[in-house]
DNA sequence: CTGTTATTTAACCGTTGTGTTAATTAACGG
DNA sequence: CCGTTAATTAACACAACGGTTAAATAACAG
């Protein structure tokens, strides 16, 4: 699986605040499925297809246990998508430094980063 | 505006891929609207919404420039996104630390969270 | 003024996501 | 076995999303 797949399985797996929840519910300890479902109005065929979305970004794991099943947090989806903002949360800061520097050398105005060599490209994976 | 809705806001935004690309880009430094159309292949109309949703975000700003509108990364957003990440990450991690101390006092397994207090509550806002 | 460039607004449309209910599979308990 | 509980699969409805094109707005340049 490439990188990319993984951050947008995750990112979009976040971006539903039922799921959303889920995740800060299993923060504070493992559930069954019918566990977590009872705090929502949905129903369980729901939560159950929204685990699925879950468990496909690293976000949560499911264990059988005889008849129930078991779902804990998955650190790799949160830390991957922390690494990700990070990233770009840090890059962004020395690229102020860089600016910073510039303004400093007395130009008038940051280089209008015309004419960059991106070759184009198509909108990614369908959504 | 509420604490939640800002972070559905924000990773809502981050969901789609072709405006996390415009993040990726926007941390290289500052560009108009046309300017960051340019790799992609879709059209302008296009990017200028993804704009106003990373706006709506916080994490994109833009400011006008006689005719060209300056974008540049808001590092609001991407610093809540992080600290939620952040926050559930520990908090599970803590949450190890005293299952651990649950299994050393010689329980058989963690306690099953049934009867919580949990009100219960609706699937916040469509999407 | 007039034309050009930059960007947004409006109207529309196909796809995807999320919810539902009904039926199915799996495991347990008498 | 049989009934019950846990969870998933299937089939469907509907709202929201992200794309398009055409038209509008804004600022600049002759």
């Amino acid at each position: 699986m490439t990188a990319f797949a993984r951050i947008d399985r995750i990112f979009s797996a976040l971006a539903d605040p039922t799921r959303r929840a889920i995740v800060q519910r299993l923060a504070s300890g493992e559930a069954t499925v019918t566990e977590l479902a009872r705090p929502f109005t949905i129903s369980l065929p729901a939560i159950s297809r929204h685990l699925r979305v879950l468990e496909a970004a690293a976000l949560v794991r499911q264990e059988r246990d005889g008849q129930f099943r078991r779902c804990r947090l998955d650190t790799e989806g949160l830390q991957t998508a922390a690494e990700w903002l990070d990233f770009y949360r840090h890059f962004w800061g020395e690229s102020l430094d860089r600016l910073d520097e510039h303004l400093k050398s007395s130009v008038p105005r940051a280089p209008k980063t015309k004419g960059r060599s991106h070759g184009k490209y198509k909108a990614h994976g369908r959504r």
